[in-house]
DNA sequence: TCCCATTTGTCTGATATCGCACAGTTTTTT
DNA sequence: AAAAAACTGTGCGATATCAGACAAATGGGA
């Protein structure tokens, strides 16, 4: 992000904690304040009338909550949480935002550029959810946790990890001892540790790793 | 659209006609031309290694190709092509539209809540593909088809929705087939008729409407 | 008109995953 | 310390869908 960029949104922003299960943007309602992680990592949830929850994307320090206020949309059906504990992010009024990325074009490609790339991982969760067994979806979704987590430890129960790829919980208990069979985590009550990212990625395929490199070649040149 | 708009980009265009299967954007190549159908329907898929395509998002009328230009893409790895024949639509240069974009706050805001739209659409294919049988995701494929075409007839063969749904061809003939038992459709060689529109409706169940709903919401009110 | 490529209908067994249940273990609460 | 809650391990039948094969029907081109 250029300096003059910075400045402009500078005076506005606010570094604030995050608890994990706190909610950054709740559906149907209108968008007050947009957060930029500086850790930790937040999913986006649809749920539908039976309550039923399905992730449709992840971000972490790359992006930011509520994408779509960009895009024009004062609101959303979906949900955004933090899954981590102990997270900070930069809040900053949403109309704030607008109006900032209104003024410069130079923000605005950088916020648009992320949308990007959010919109190729979304489209790789089509395909994989079409196409991809249990353990490749979730060796593909460890790995994208593990790219915004610092440690190689992700503190979450298989309940959640089971919604996270729309699965059953018992299938996640059984394909984290597969993973777990060949050394590529270790599981324990609540965590999973990566211990062999690399058999990993091999697990996930092809269905692991576009939108993070398309992120590396339009984004991270120029810094965050 | 405003008549300002209209104005910036009209000296610009040109009216085409699209074939069916022609491809308006090459997977991995510099984006030379956008389009804005005027009728039919396209396709956004994803290709991968074994050949293996998936479709991730359908635009019509409604849209435009390679909407990625505008969050700073030059290049997408998704191939778009037209599905239905004798279409036509309005091309303009890549550049010129982005520069278009650059210069006008109200163009740029119109094609931006398309983008927004589409990624709900994206959105609703990741938790269709999760959670629903491939009875519910034809019907919604079929309705969204629908929405973009102007008779009842939709004009593929059983192995080009199996590709589109992320089934096997032969899945798609059975299930063709219970759609027409309760009368929602009928089919024959090469062409699919809509006859009970609100009958499949209740089949795609909540798995359909929400794109369109929004679609209705943030862009019809301002035409197009 | 006949031939051949395309499309559709139908069948088969194989299998991944569901859907659910229940017991065992670990953690938290009281 | 005991009780409750949360989480994990495991089992099992049900089932949707896969993966593939093959024959029948259709339609366009020679």
């Amino acid at each position: 992000m250029s300096d003059e960029d910075r400045a402009l949104l500078s005076p506005h922003v606010e570094r604030v904690q995050l608890e994990r299960r706190m909610t950054l943007v709740h559906a149907n309602s209108r968008i007050a304040t947009i957060y930029f992680p500086e850790s930790g990592v937040a999913s986006i949830v649809s749920t539908n009338k039976s309550g039923e929850q399905t992730e449709v994307g992840i971000f972490g320090r790359e992006g930011f909550s509520a994408a779509s206020l960009l895009l024009g949309s004062e609101q959303t059906s979906h949900q955004t949480f933090m899954q981590i504990d102990g997270a900070t992010a930069i809040a900053i009024g949403a109309a704030r935002l607008r109006t900032a990325a209104n003024e410069s074009a130079t923000l605005r490609d950088l916020l648009l550029r992320y949308i990007n790339t959010f919109m190729i991982q979304t489209a790789a969760s089509v395909v994989s959810n079409a196409h991809n067994s249990i353990e490749t979806r979730l060796a593909r979704w460890l790995l994208m946790c593990h790219d915004r987590t610092d440690g190689d430890e992700i503190y979450l129960t298989h309940e959640f990890m089971a919604m996270m790829i729309a699965a059953q919980r018992s299938g996640v208990t059984l394909t984290l001892h597969i993973l777990e069979g060949y050394g590529a985590i270790k599981s324990s009550r609540g965590k999973v540790t990566i211990t062999d990212r690399e058999r990993l990625e091999e697990t996930a395929g092809e269905s692991y790793g576009e939108p993070e490199q398309v992120y590396r070649q339009t984004i991270a040149p120029f810094g965050k």
